[in-house]
DNA sequence: TTAATAGTGTCTATGAGACAATATTGG
DNA sequence: CCAATATTGTCTCATAGACACTATTAA
């Protein structure tokens, strides 16, 4: 309360990073191999320390995304603070988590200097048997679960789009997402009354055979109204089959 | 990529609290006057650096929210992190803010050493009117939303209330936080019918004149289903404080 | 009795989910 | 033609919101 000759203890900023993104009809999460010490060997989020005294903390998270999986311009937002003490064996050091969003990409990391990055289905990354540096299966989690709920109420689902979409391609991000089918009739007409949310960007063929779509891009709305309610509306279509992994390859 | 002689840059982390609860029918938030250094004189959010290396951040948020508030066993979460470098003029400060709900409490602040911490009605503390110090003007209107975001969908509503309440007290919270009118009977049909919002716990005479309520605890769920949609049912009623004010009185 | 609040019943418009039907492509 | 996907239409059920009505207290 008063003025004192106390100095407050100083920590290790560090920015790291979630990146989702569909591959197949299944979510993944970017990894690195970690080269050195703490956990070397094991897989990691991408990410690091502040470059200096004065860089923000989202351009620092910026800057990761390039360097480490040679993104830019995708969605990203604050995740959250990942403090205890005793995360990290090196000190005191406090990771800001954050959420990137990526379209599907024609290779699994390519381009940068990000060799050692690759793709992993969340649901492969979070079981038991990677093992995982820091608290870094927790922060998956916690994204995975962010993303799942953002999706109801926000627009979130195009970043996961190219620039131009079809309904049924932004139907496969919920549905991948959320790990549940819908169905295809009310999931159009449910997109269409949103509004705000979609915008028509003209017609033209796409999949290989069926009729072609309808394109359309990313709506000026950031918040859905109504929101995209993940109740019931399952699909029987084929077998519950629970999330078994066979079943994705449904090469038509 | 390679081990490098390079050394992180090291930052302060300060844990700040944006406290609501109720006063009256309306929302406020607990501000300090501040004695010292920067924005000596301005009103602040109550909060503190670390005290030591091996302090966790939310053990340093209750800290804070004891010695500052005088509050102990009340609703606390973490609200985001505040980094922008040049927030405040004493070097690299990034402050984890952090989200606490309070009851209604007998005397303003009361209690501890915080004679200097006053509750003051969250419209005011964002006007333009009230100089407020570092960016907490932002972190308290992101407090804020989040509190409103929150009610929909979690029973967070609860932590505004007491041991016990009423229906009406907590349809209280909802229209003080949401700054709107609601229809008392279809509140508590809705109120009933989310399983596990609230428990019964007997029931007992209240306020000055009217029938009185039955009592209720908070239930043991966190998610509310369904949620409670902050839409369009509002009740003319009265003129609440502005908005509506001339086109009210209705009768039958 | 009246005033005031607590609690119940009921109607209606809207929207979600089920699912038939139609449209448009490739083969 | 058939297979496959896109898009539209329609039906039913649940629920949000409006609001009449009953219940229970103090004065």
């Amino acid at each position: 309360m008063h003025a004192d000759p106390w100095e407050p203890p100083a920590v290790l900023l560090a920015a790291d990073l979630v990146i989702l993104t569909l591959r197949g009809a299944r979510l993944h999460v970017l990894l690195v191999h970690r080269g050195i010490d703490p956990y070397q060997g094991a897989l990691a989020l991408p990410g690091g320390f502040l470059r200096d005294e004065h860089e923000d903390i989202e351009a620092a998270a910026r800057r990761e995304l390039s360097e480490e999986a040679g993104l830019a311009d995708v969605h990203l937002e604050t995740l959250g603070v990942y403090g205890e003490p005793g995360r990290d064996p090196r000190g005191r050091v406090v990771s800001v988590a954050h959420l990137a969003i990526a379209p599907r990409l024609p290779e699994p990391t390519a381009g940068t200097d990000a060799a050692d990055a690759c793709w992993m289905p969340v649901e492969d990354a979070l079981s038991s048997g990677v093992e995982l540096a820091f608290d870094h299966a927790r922060i998956i989690a916690d994204g995975v679960e962010r993303a799942r709920t953002k999706l109801e109420y926000t627009a979130l689902a195009t970043a996961f789009c190219g620039e131009t979409f079809t309904i049924s391609e932004l139907q496969q991000v919920y549905e991948a997402v959320w790990g549940i089918r819908l169905d295809p009739r009310n999931f159009y007409r449910k997109v269409q009354g949103s509004r705000g949310f979609i915008v028509a960007a003209g017609p033209m063929r796409r999949t290989a055979n069926g009729r072609p779509a309808r394109l359309f891009r990313a709506g000026p709305v950031q918040a859905l109204n109504p929101p995209m309610v993940r109740s019931a509306h399952v699909t029987p279509q084929d077998g519950p089959a629970a999330q078994t992994a066979a079943e994705g390859v449904r090469q038509s």
